[in-house]
DNA sequence: TAGTTAATAGGAATCATTCCTATTCTTAAG
DNA sequence: CTTAAGAATAGGAATGATTCCTATTAACTA
């Protein structure tokens, strides 16, 4: 990766930052690839994904991403959310605030023009383990 | 697919809910896949990934997916949460509750033997223009 | 017991993403 | 202005989870 030392201009990289500001779409990488191909032709689909990590490096833009690469699976039981270990990668079942998500949902329903659903909210951070083995 | 007819009974496809009853580590495919194999030396991991499917629109599991399977980029703005359309894929950003998710998080922090230092609200259901489509 | 049809194994195909390498371009120094 | 060094690029191969396809096997039913 090209982190640490400075960066020189690029172009493409330029561009692609525009677009992204430019947008309010959440385009994906392949998105931006069509867009930049007139102006760009030979712009390859490796060298936008790399310069859409340098630019999630630089604090420029932001990645949603659709999670992990891989699918889990639980048995069903009662609604729950899930913490997700960014140490261990463990996701643990979480008893808490399952009202209050479809409270939001509720609210977000009556003040804007969107039909809500259903919500997912995932936390992010250190499951129990992962806690106690950073007492170091 | 294969629903709407009457289902056949499965070995494979019972005990893949028996292991996902057993645990609560929210394994993946391949995860089940490894424990299977030395009880059916014959079994396919396409086989696990249809019986899953199948348990899920059973109802007796859930899959917790990452989202789509492509990721999408945003210029850094003001934090906020999204709607995923779930009829045209747009993604709309909202303005409301971010305070709420930290809310939840310090919540949990202060309950839990965890440490999330983030969390993800996302919302499911119609865009604006797709709520206005459905008036037919 | 035989016939029908679902379930399976195995492997090929897909698709987003990453990795690798030879080439091209930018920049800074001489 | 010229050139050397190294970053940026193009192109394509590799990866990895998931899906698709087909011939074979197994379970239910008449």
């Amino acid at each position: 990766m090209t982190t640490g030392g400075k960066l020189r201009s690029s172009k493409q990289r330029d561009r692609i930052l525009e677009l992204l500001r430019a947008t309010d779409e959440h385009p994906t990488a392949a998105w931006i690839y069509d867009q930049l191909k007139a102006e760009f032709p030979r712009l390859s689909l490796g060298n936008v994904y790399r310069n859409l990590h340098i630019l999630v490096e630089q604090g420029a833009i932001e990645k949603i991403e659709g999670g992990s690469t891989f699918d889990r699976y639980e048995a069903v039981g009662t609604p729950h959310c899930h913490l997700v270990c960014e140490s261990c990668d463990a996701i643990v079942d979480l008893e808490l605030p399952m009202s209050a998500v479809e409270e939001l949902t509720e609210r977000l329903n009556e003040n804007g023009p969107y039909r809500a659903t259903r919500a997912r909210l995932e936390f992010y951070g250190l499951c129990e383990s992962c806690v106690a083995e950073e007492q170091d």
